[in-house]
Formats: C-alpha cells, structure tokens, sequence
DNA sequence: GTTTCAGTCTGAATCGTTTCAGTAATGTAG
DNA sequence: CTACATTACTGAAACGATTCAGACTGAAAC
C-alpha cells in the first residue's frame, strides 16, 4: 500500500511558545538548558506549554550554529559507504573509535566521498562535524583536500599526517618483514604477493617491481617494503622470484581470483604472503577448491590477525595488529584535539606475527 | 611527542569576503550556489578573495538552518555504538541502507542513545539528521519516545511501525516455523531454543514459559511463535521438550555458553533452534570443543543466513533472509518519506530455510 | 525614442537558537 | 535606612548562511 506523508503545518519554535505565555524567548530556552536560572515553577508552565503545543524539542541546526559543535564526529570514504560495513577488520576500529567517544554524546556520521561528477564532493563539505577522521586517502586524492579545506580537527589512521595533524599508525613495514621472514626461514623461496591496491583507480592484476615503486598508499607501500627487506636480507632476487598481484577490493573471492593467477606464474610460489587475511582466506578457499593441501604444499600469511583468523581451521599464519586500540586512540586523540586538550603529534602501535597452521616448509625441500 | 593545538584566529564568513570585494553577502553566496547569478569574472573574484582570506567552504550548521535540512539520516542504538559494527548481518543492513542514499549526498549518522544518566537522550535530541531508522526498539523504551518527539520522517525496521510511520519487516514467523518444521519433520522431538533478548535490561539464562510469553521485542516474539506453532503441529508439548535460553549479547562465545547449559538439560534436546547464526555458530564451537558430532549427534539450525553460514564446514542450515535488501528497502522508504513522495506504508521481506549440513535426524531413532 | 528584457547585483528578512549584559525586585548586612 | 548581593527574568545581538523581491544596467525589439 502506498501512502503519501500529510503537507506538515509551521514548526513550533521557542518563539510561540514564549508569546502564548507571555516570557521572553531566552527565558524558553533558559527552562530547557538552564533550569537554574528560573524558578521552578515557570519552568513548569513552560514545558507544560511546550507539550501542548506540540513543541519537538530545540532544533539541532540552530543550536549547532549558535553553539558552534555539531555533535558529530565524521569518517570519509572515498568510495561507496559499503566499505565500512564490508571490511570486518575496518569495522573492528570503528569499533574502537565508538568506545572513545561513548561518553561524549558524539555521533559518528559515516560520508561517502563518492559522485557522480569527479569535481563534487558536497557530502563532505556540507558534513556536520566537529573533526575527521581520515583514512585511505593519500595526497593526490581531492577527497582529501577537500577534507582538509574544512580546517577542523582531524586525525589521519593508517597513515602518517600532514599539515601537523596527528597520526595513529601501526608498525606496516615491521610486520610485512617479519612475516616474509618466517617465510623464508621455513624455506621458501618463491612467493607469491597479494597486494591491496596501490594507487586510486587501478586494476587487478600483477604488478611490474616499477609499479610496485610507485604505491600512493601508505600502509601498502610499507607493507611491499617490508616483505622486499626480508626479501634482500635472505639474498632472494626479488623480481625474479617474487611475484605481486593486485586487488582492487579487499574480499576474499578477490583473493580467490588472485590466487588463481598467482600459481600459475613460473616460478610458481610456494607461498603466498597476503596484505589482508580478507585476501588470505580466498587463497584459502582456492586452495580447497583445487585439492591443494595447506600448509604441506602451499603456505599462506595473511596482515591483520582478523577474529576470524583464529577461528579457521587451518588457523591461519597472520601479522597481528590491534584494530580495536587503533581506533579508541584515533578517536581519542581526535577528541582530544577538538577540545583543545594535549594530544599525541603521533603514534605507532606495534604488530606481531602470529603463526598458526597455514604455514610449513616448502613441499620439495632437499 | 604531546602537542597542544593553537589557538584559532577568528573565523572568515562571507562578510568579511564581501566587505573585503565591496559586493554584497549575497554575491558571495551565490558565488557558491548559483555560478550563472553573477558574470564569471566577478565569481572567479570572489573565489579567489576567498582562497586569499582562508576560508573553509559554506558553514554547514548555519546552511542547514537556513535550508531546513542537515544531509544525514540517523540510525540509533539503544546501548553501545559498536553494536553496529559487531553484527556482521546488521552490517550488511546498513550497507544496504548505504546503497540507498549513495546518490543523495546523505551521512549515515550512527547515535547511540546509551547514557550515563538514564533520563538524557542527548545524542538524539541533538543529532541533526533528517530522518530516523528506527531498530532494535521496544514501545517502552524511552528512547523511542525520543526519537518519536522530533517528528522527523522514521521508519521502522525489523519491528512494525507506530504512529502511522512504515516498516521494513521480514517473515519471522513464518521462517522460524520452517526451521521448527523442519527439525520435527526429521524426527527430532526434545529441542533446545537460542534466543536473543526477549526484553530490554534481561540476563542470560533458560527463559520459563511465562516470560516467553511476554517478549517486549517484535522480531524474537514472532520466532517464539513461529517455533512454538511448528510444535504444535507436530504434537509436541512445549513446556516439556522445548527449552528456551535467551543470550544477551548475540555473539559465537555466547551461543557457545548457551549450548552448554542447553545440552546439560534433561531431556537432552537432540536439535538446537537459534534465533541467529552469530548463537548457532557458538553452538558448532561448543560441539566441536566437546567432541559432539554435527549433525550426527546434534543437529544445528541458525537464522539469518550471514555470509559466514554457506562458508562454514559443514555449512550451516538456517533460515534465509535478505538483510541488504531490507537495509535498501528501508532506505528506500525513508528517503522517500523525507522527499515527501509515495512511499509502501509496509512491507514485509520473505524468509526460507536454507537446508546445509548441519541437520540430520536425531541419533537414537528408530 | 520608448519598451522590454535578460543579466547582474543588492538589502533585508529569515532560519531557531544561545548568550550576555542588564533591569527590577527581593532579601541581607551593616 | 543605605548599600550590596541574589534571584528571576528580559532584550537584543549574535551564529553564518540563504532567499527573494527589487534596482540598476545596457542592449535588443518595436
């Protein structure tokens, strides 16, 4: 059944309120905000006139305008709003972020970044906010400047700040090389990358060692640096034995797809080093689907110690990181800058690999 | 590193853009909004005074109250924040929520009416949203009647509408009872209930008839009736087979708590019914901790079909519903409403039962 | 030469609060 | 009885935009 909503009649405003009983206008909105600065009584009448009137509260725009805070805290996302949802491990700092602000009567307002028209980016020039929280964005990315234009309080996640906005960031390129070197201290000598994507606007597939140079993101960046370190420091020719692929979204049929193409190169990997255990479990699932044994003929580490990751079976080799604290400290520290508090210029929060049972030494291993 | 954030100069509007150009505000505004109200040279001007003085773009409080509409919807949580993010099928809701405003230039903006003092609904008398998605709500609860005074467009989900406002619901009964049937039809006939909470403020713990019967929360009370009806059908004594647990926290660990004390019942129920796959999953944990074989020993149906239920091995039986189709429906219909056009007053989205490998006939039949 | 009209730009009102200096009335102290 | 707080309330100015009815051009139309 379709229904049409009812033309609604003119608000009520403190205004009417303050003429059917005679009051000033400041006393109405004393009765709601300051109940000591009238007595009792008036106060009374006031609420009770609201009531009857059908007054629905103060209006949150104009309080907001005047007061200057809106109540919100904002976080962009350059594509399509899903992502927040789709990614556990991006929900688990959101997470994080919500515990910071629980006491503070603080909204969360989620914005995508994403239009139509290339030049728009309405939603986050008109977001109602007291600060950001920015995150996979890098430099070249309007979104970004657009963000920053606003000048309000903002923490950068998962990358370094700039302007001298702080920054909650995790040790990436530690943890990419510690995993890499489990790899090869297991013996492997041919791996198989699977990274996120590194620039705005690419595609899936492998990536040339040049490309690989030129990663606008951050955290992929440092990751790639760390597997290539561990790479350099066992004296394995990177780009004759390390190959790297790349999807474009984190879920783990892309993973699945990804893992196709990369056990069909020459060498093929024995292992495969995964940037998310989003990606890790579709190399999983694709290993099942072809018979292939894990770890005994192919070993896989994934980066983010997902709850997940301890739940499969096989349990899954993965560089832990803490989500949940990455983001009470981004919003800890946003929070902190909006007050005018101290806050940290910029913190990095350690990772660690946590071997499970997807990896093992190389099949043909002498 | 501490750092403390400097003091703000004070901050550039249009007046001072105006008065530095000698043009009235109102050239400036339109400048802004309405490029073809003034000659290009004159708009270039003023952008450029603009980028000159350092200002940030339209305040968006002060555009807001002006055009009597903040650019965000709001979705509220009756207790923390994260639940939004913790439930992977509420997620998937609000993706699909997502979807349904990705071309309106709208925030999705998460409140949580959770308070210190029980009588502050801060968070949402506050939020500047232009509508409301109402979930996870009883009629008692005050935040309801919160959201309910601002007369903003809401619609309900999960749960039918109030006050003439429309819902998003699905077929609770009638999947539950598919499930129940389901179970029955297999032979199964001492069963054991997972629910979520029946009502706001409970504990865990084995629900007696009588409190079953008085479930404050719209969707858990349709799955009871639909559980019990299949019952009925079936001849089965409900006091006597049927034994209910109710979970606070919807949750694998616990589903897991709760399949203990369910399995340590007597009769020893053969099947367990959960009123999500988030408890049925606890439930599988708890089997394979104790050794119990699924489905041989145990049979296990779940409800929602989350994503994880056809990964699972062995893929979990449960009843099927489409949350991102009620989150774009929801969406859909509030949009719809705060546009002022037709809008379905009510819908109701189907639920099956998807049949995997967690249910077999109980092990002692005959 | 007057009318018309589109193109630019202006002034003032408005959105619905909050805030703060100030007034009048009452109480309290010296 | 004067001086000084205290309490209860008021008026008007913000807050920073948008909107809309005009006013003023200069050019095209008649």
């Amino acid at each position: 059944m379709k229904v049409k909503s009812r033309g609604s009649r003119p608000r009520v405003t403190f205004k009417e309120i303050a003429k059917e009983l005679g009051v000033a206008v400041s006393t109405v909105s004393n009765a709601y905000n300051r109940p000591n600065q009238l007595s009792p009584a008036l106060r009374e009448k006031v609420l009770e006139t609201a009531r009857k009137l059908g007054y629905s509260g103060p209006d949150p725009m104009a309080r907001s305008l005047r007061r200057r805070r809106a109540g919100a805290i904002g976080v962009v996302y350059g594509d399509e709003l899903s992502y927040a949802f789709t990614d556990p491990v991006h929900a688990l700092m959101l997470q994080g972020v919500a515990t910071a602000i629980r006491n503070e009567h603080l909204g969360l307002l989620l914005i995508s970044g994403w239009s139509e028209k290339p030049e728009e980016t309405c939603a986050v020039r008109d977001a109602a906010v007291d600060g950001f929280l920015i995150h996979t964005l890098n430099n070249s990315d309007p979104l970004l400047a657009a963000i920053l234009e606003r000048t309000l309080p903002s923490v950068y996640v998962d990358r370094p700040g700039t302007d001298g906005l702080p920054s909650v960031v995790v040790e990436d390129e530690g943890g990419a090389k510690e995993a890499a070197r489990h790899l090869l201290e297991l013996g492997h000598r041919n791996l198989g990358v699977l990274a996120l994507p590194l620039s705005l606007g690419v595609r899936d597939g492998i990536i040339s060692p040049e490309e690989q140079a030129e990663s606008e993101y951050w955290a992929v960046r440092q990751r790639l640096k760390g597997y290539r370190s561990a790479a350099q420091e066992f004296g394995i020719a990177w780009e004759k034995n390390v190959t790297v692929h790349q999807s474009v979204e984190n879920r783990p049929q892309d993973g699945q797809v990804a893992a196709g193409v990369l056990l069909s190169q020459t060498p093929r990997p024995t292992a495969i080093l995964a940037m998310s255990d989003q990606l890790a479990l579709g190399v999983l699932e694709y290993a099942t689907e072809h018979g292939i044994r894990v770890p005994e003929e192919l070993s896989v580490v994934g980066f983010d110690d997902a709850p997940l990751a301890a739940r499969l079976r096989p349990g899954l080799t993965t560089v832990h990181q803490d989500h949940l604290e990455k983001g009470k400290l981004a919003g800890q520290t946003l929070l902190a800058l909006i007050k005018g508090e101290e806050y940290p210029s910029s913190v990095t929060l350690p990772t660690h690999l946590v071997v499970r049972a997807t990896t093992a030494p190389p099949p043909e291993i002498v």
